[in-house]
DNA sequence: TATGAATGAGAATTCATTCAT
DNA sequence: TATGAATGAATTCTCATTCAT
């Protein structure tokens, strides 16, 4: 993160105190990163302009350097937002899953409803992933290790109940390939079945895989 | 493609006969989209300039504008040129693949192992399939469309063998997911295997979700 | 006209007003077009720069696109500023001339005044009448346009005091080309009289041509 | 079979004969000149291309080179053919034309007539005269000069029937001025009557002018 | 804080000229 | 001589970043 200043949570000291120009500062960088996804999801990173930031965000262009350093850091913390908000998501519901099969279908289900309802920072999101023109180091690297250990959050919860399978590694990768394969299908338009149905189809895909044999 | 002079074999007739200029045109050409393949897949369209293209094939850069209008003419181009390579191999070896499992077998290898000699072309390839600012609607529609067949040829060598499977597209759909999955984790170095045993690995998951129940 | 606000005078309403901002943008305008046609004019527009303008106007190439689109679109601007200003002095001193004389004095003395004190518009002027590479079809469609306005308005006041020369648009042309004889003699150091003379010495012939049998 | 002997001019070189390559040569020249002149006209210096001008001649871009040594010579080459032989003939027909009526009307009618016959020209020769971008000091020099002499051909000849006309200078040039009038008219479409009518008018005028008083 | 005008480095593209064949 | 592929300097235009208000 290139902004140190987090949310604050209540029961801080003395310094640290929720004024109210950090809530209205906090404010504005959100303003500022759900605008700047929207833009470099429809556009890219470098065909994005500030001044198209801006002006999604209502703001002027000067004021986006109050709050972010460069056009490169205001992609990582877009990045990053989008990508620590998943992650929590993912690992909350694998821990909240009972059984193997609820957790491949919470791994599943969990990041293509985030990417259907956040179509527009898949692109971004995906982009990091395959690695194209890496735009952050800092966030290619996150983005990476964010990935892996979702990946092995999911590999840890089947292990108990697959404990002889010496590829499980190898599956969990699998999985985490399939559930992109769904969120693209869909955003490509080349589903006309509902979200839950995709979601059921390519989890029993995958269940096959894993229980088989 | 620009240069629709193609190889030409033996037997030809006297229009067809390929001309010292044909063959050091074609070689030109040859060298500039290997270079531009390899600059593009290195930073991404935006990134890459036409000095860094000219550089990397070791000519001029006003050389480059002989033979291609523009910077996306290069691109589509270079784009176009490996993807219909991939499109031709794994429709041959779909059609040469005995058994069901062989088709399956065949699809995923074909891929993996274009994309294990051409890495490079890899990035570009998946920054056309994953939309992110499509850089030519022309090789974008082709590159979905082209995807959608190899997708749809595996389908149709499956069929017979399972007659039943009426969601046999969503399965292919997968196995062409899973495909991608390998060759990114390989790309990325997060395999340690080779790379028959990483295709044989989602060949055997692949193999489970199409024959399993 | 890229700015459709023009000079607002006493007594207007609020939203009429010019802000300080309106001013500004008005000024540096004017500053682009002035360094413009020094430019134009020594150069041709071929041969100018954006770069020369800008340093002629004393600020940065970027500047000159916050106020125009194009290398075209200045050039067309500084053209009809020009253009304009004469057109309506001319059409102007037409109107309060008395005789038939005194109008034909008008036509000729207003001009070669005109080019006398803007010599660097006079060149950019003529390239356009002389249709060389037109740059602008805009501007030079206005230019043949308001200069047969003018002639046409010199026919017109000369009509009444010669109901019966049926050559009067021909002898108005003739005018006009007299006018830039003289014009482009003196831009040319091959006159050394005073441009009143010189005027008085157009004028007399030009007279004689129309009152002359 | 082949004879290099060619016609042999008074005054020429070493030898004195020409040689078939000579004739050759002559011969590219006239033909590389022709289409300049064509090229020039039509898009002015700027923006005409050496390979615009050699398409127009049949020849490749480097056989120019052979024979001029930079676009500006052939441009330079191009302009004075051109001007040389519109001066000579103005001077023969100043030379033979019997009465100061006569001189005048040889002088408009040589000069329209040319270019009406040259009208690709024309653009070419305005340009230098109006000074615009002088693309070559050496033929604006010239193009200034002989116009001068023209003028300068005809103040002469009507000297001896105008002895006290102390402003004789500027009556030609005025008459220069008309005629350029009268072929820019016409070449802008501005007349619709015939080139005999339009000249004959123009010469009315101008002895008015000139005989007036 | 907020603004947006100004800046200038940087990129795509063109074309006069050269030179190997 | 003739060719035309190759070159790279020069030009237009863009946009991240700065800074005076």
């Amino acid at each position: 993160m290139y902004n140190d200043r987090m949310v604050i949570h209540a029961g801080e000291g003395h310094t640290g105190r929720l004024t109210k120009k950090d809530v209205v500062s906090e404010f504005r960088r959100g303003e500022i990163l759900e605008a700047a996804r929207r833009v470099f999801a429809g556009r890219g990173f470098a065909a994005a302009t500030m001044e198209d930031i801006a002006r999604e965000a209502g703001i002027a262009k000067g004021t986006i350097y109050l709050y972010y350093r460069s056009k490169g850091d205001v992609y990582g913390a877009a990045a990053e937002q989008g990508l620590r908000a998943l992650h929590e998501r993912v690992l909350e519901h694998l821990r909240t899953a009972a059984t193997a099969f609820d957790k491949v279908k919470a791994f599943i289900s969990t990041k293509a409803m985030y990417f259907e309802d956040n179509a527009d920072f898949f692109r971004l999101y995906y982009a990091e992933l395959c690695d194209l023109a890496a735009h952050s180091a800092h966030v290619h690297e996150d983005s990476n290790r964010l990935y892996l250990e979702q990946v092995q959050a999911l590999e840890k919860g089947l292990a108990s109940d697959f404990p002889d399978r010496a590829d499980l590694h190898s599956v969990c990768l699998a999985i985490g390939a399939l559930t992109y394969g769904v969120i693209t299908r869909r955003l490509r338009g080349w589903s006309t079945a509902s979200l839950e149905d995709d979601i059921d189809s390519v989890v029993r895909f995958a269940w096959l895989g894993v229980a088989g044999r």
